[in-house]
DNA sequence: GGCGTAACGGTTGAA
DNA sequence: AATTCAACCGTTACG
């Protein structure tokens, strides 16, 4: 709390905020509409511009573009992206930045939390009220999001042991997958040419639900939810880091592919629990700092801060030697060992080539009728390559600022994982002359006996 | 009115 | 055994 009273007592640090925030504009209060703040009303209450340090910064008020449906991203200064954040997380990030006498180098992190995150914005006015010596002692703890807790009593008053009605008057249980029976439904009757405005209404499922699980069969070939919880095991053991930096020492030249090659060639992992590039280099460069940090020597070639697969890629960034390197050291790895490393460098789309959108590319409205590619590429690209492609560039931008790590390794962002202590089975489509792709599912056993009940 | 999707409050399960 | 937190979920509301 010491640095939080520093803060507060920063003359230099000013953030403009909001004259209007009160519990969560964008939730019903009640049933009256006239409660309802609309977003673009927010919006225009909204400040555009942050001004840290004297200098000013504009917030954008639209959402960042390549943000996907299920992604609320948010870019750390070493480059490491959230996936749908919580406030949580975001609310850490910021009470760093403010109480960061660098905040100036976060303006884009700071402004994106403030725009849009609401406990950013909460966090803003707590923190203005400081200023302003409405608080006591420079407390800036959430005072304010006390009353969130009636608000929320009040909008979830007719919830009951986790169930809600929807809008329709369908029973759904919040956070948990839409019954299989309905999921199947859904695309049987897109199938058949209904549209998806009278699926949702006949299903009494939401139209956004209908959406996204028609845009998901499209992508993958599957209605399956993805899979909940758990985090992806622990690739980097004790073994395997004594590995890498022991291959490290016996030949400081390795590139971390190289090294990842011979961990499999060694046996020491397998392709399913083999370290990414990136994870690689993580080990040597931790090595690197902790030999400098015992005022050891570091060769230009133990300074390896940028992966070797983002050198093949901005090969044209790269200084003219390590062009050289690379040119020589591909020229001297056979052909087929060439192609797994440029997969492996361009993270292909997670989404199998035998998939209906490789096949064919079908409209959500009607998944029979093909359309034009160019609305599928991007959604290619939100799945991933894209936010990397565009993304690299601030990660070199602050590679040397690596304040932030990620405490749990990331699973894979398929959504078509198969989920342990599910029931499976195969459902073959087939309606008007039509044939779809037989649709694998996948269910949990308590969500079974939900349905039957 | 239909549709895509951002924002939200929720659940889950490995670490 | 309890906690954390990054995955996922469906609904709602906005454009």
């Amino acid at each position: 709390m010491e640095m939080k009273t520093e803060m507060l007592m920063d003359p230099d640090i000013h953030i403009e905020i909001p004259t209007v925030i009160g519990n969560n504009p964008l939730q019903k209060l009640n049933d009256d509409s006239n409660d309802t703040i609309s977003r673009s009303n927010m919006e225009s209450n909204m400040p555009n511009v942050i001004a840290v340090h004297g200098e000013s910064y504009e917030i954008p008020l639209k959402a960042d573009s390549d943000r996907s449906a299920d992604r609320r991203k948010f870019v750390y200064t070493d480059g490491f992206e959230t996936a749908d954040a919580k406030p949580k997380v975001q609310t850490e990030v910021i009470r760093q930045l403010v109480t960061d006498s660098n905040v100036i180098n976060h303006s884009m992190e700071t402004r994106q939390f403030v725009n849009d995150s609401m406990e950013g914005r909460e966090l803003c006015e707590v923190y203005e009220r400081g200023i302003n010596g409405e608080m006591s002692d420079g407390s800036l703890e959430y005072d304010a999001l006390d009353d969130d807790d009636d608000a929320k009593k009040a909008r979830n008053r007719q919830a009951i042991a986790g169930r809600n009605i929807n809008q329709y008057g369908r029973e759904f249980t919040n956070g948990r997958p839409l019954p299989e029976h309905l999921r199947v439904e859904i695309l049987q009757m897109a199938v058949q040419g209904v549209r998806p405005c009278e699926i949702s209404r006949q299903l009494q499922v939401s139209h956004g639900c209908v959406s996204k699980i028609l845009n998901r069969y499209r992508k993958t070939g599957s209605i399956n939810p993805g899979q909940i919880g758990g985090s992806k095991p622990k690739v980097t053991t004790p073994g395997v880091v004594d590995r890498v930096k022991q291959y490290k020492i016996d030949n400081a030249q390795m590139f971390a592919w190289e090294i990842r090659d011979k961990l499999l060639s060694d046996g020491v992992c397998t392709e399913k629990n083999i370290p990414s590039i990136s994870s690689i280099n993580r080990i040597i460069r931790d090595r690197n700092i902790k030999e400098q940090a015992r005022g050891g020597h570091m060769s230009d070639d133990d300074v390896d801060l940028v992966d070797d697969d983002e050198r093949i890629i901005y090969s044209h960034l790269s200084m003219q030697q390590d062009l050289e390197k690379l040119t020589q050291r591909v020229a001297q790895k056979s052909a087929a060992t060439t192609s797994t490393i440029r997969q492996s460098a361009i993270r292909p789309s997670p989404i199998p080539s035998s998939s209906p959108i490789h096949q064919a590319s079908m409209s959500v409205a009607n998944p029979g009728i093909p359309v034009s590619s160019a609305m599928i590429h991007p959604a290619f690209n939100i799945s991933g390559n894209n936010a990397f492609f565009i993304n690299t560039g601030e990660k070199r931008k602050h590679k040397k600022e690596k304040t932030k790590r990620r405490k749990r390794p990331r699973r894979d962002p398929d959504v078509a994982q198969i989920a342990p202590n599910h029931l499976s089975g195969n459902i073959n489509v087939q309606f008007n002359g039509l044939t779809g792709s037989p649709i694998a599912y996948q269910q949990r056993q308590s969500d079974v006996h939900s349905i039957v009940s």
